[in-house]
DNA sequence: GTATGGATTGTC
DNA sequence: ACAATCCATACT
């Protein structure tokens, strides 16, 4: 098991999403380590990309993160409800990121399911278990990513990423989800997600 | 100070 | 198909 080290971060960002595919992401809370294969995530690529926070280099305090150092939390709020996570990209200076859209959950499990359902797993049925963390905001949820891991640093020792040497398949390409207001952006191929994987997004 | 809307989700 | 829910952002 190798930590993502902060040159794994600092590339393309089209590449590191893809590279993303299978890793691990843990979060230690507490005694507990939440654990998700990642299986879905999307590219944000920064200043020419309308879909991103960043586009067009605008800097604001909640998107100052994604310009700092490669391999850092960048967390935000949706809808007034859910959290969402990314992974920083690039070198300082370039405002981009990776979205994580969907986990299989591999570790943590009795945690992550009373953090969705505040019930044990053993009593979830298999729509529930299939709902555990198939979404960027379910995710958050089931690992309790919030805004205090805003700026976190990934490799570090709380919220990080590992490598288990898991070799993805098939890589399956589309279109981003839900930028339908980012004009020729939205047809940007760059959601990729591990093909057949149950736990990829509706 | 006030208004606006969203990289979603669960329920109707 | 649609409401929930609230903060960052962009206005005045």
């Amino acid at each position: 098991m190798k930590k993502l080290t902060k040159s794994f971060y600092k590339g393309d960002t089209i590449e590191v999403a893809k590279g993303l595919l299978g890793k691990i992401l843990v979060h230690k809370v507490g005694d507990a380590e939440l654990m998700g294969r990642i299986v879905e995530v999307e590219a944000y690529v920064g200043a020419v990309d309308k879909a991103c926070h960043c586009y067009n280099n605008k800097r604001t305090k909640r998107t100052e993160v994604m310009f700092g150092p490669p391999g850092h939390a960048y967390i935000y709020l949706i809808y007034g409800m859910y959290y969402c996570m990314n992974v920083v990209t690039e070198e300082e200076g370039e405002g981009a990121a990776v979205l994580i859209r969907a986990l299989e959950p591999i570790g943590g499990v009795e945690e992550i399911s009373v953090n969705r359902y505040n019930k044990p797993y053993k009593d979830l049925d298999k729509r529930q278990i299939i709902n555990l963390s198939n979404g960027p905001g379910k995710l958050c949820r089931a690992l309790n990513i919030t805004k205090n891991n805003y700026k976190d640093d990934l490799t570090g020792n709380k919220l990080y990423l590992l490598d288990d040497g898991y070799k993805v398949s098939v890589i399956g390409i589309s279109n981003r989800i839900n930028i339908d207001y980012a004009e020729e952006a939205k047809d940007f191929k760059w959601r990729f997600f591990i093909d057949g994987n149950p736990y990829v997004s509706k």
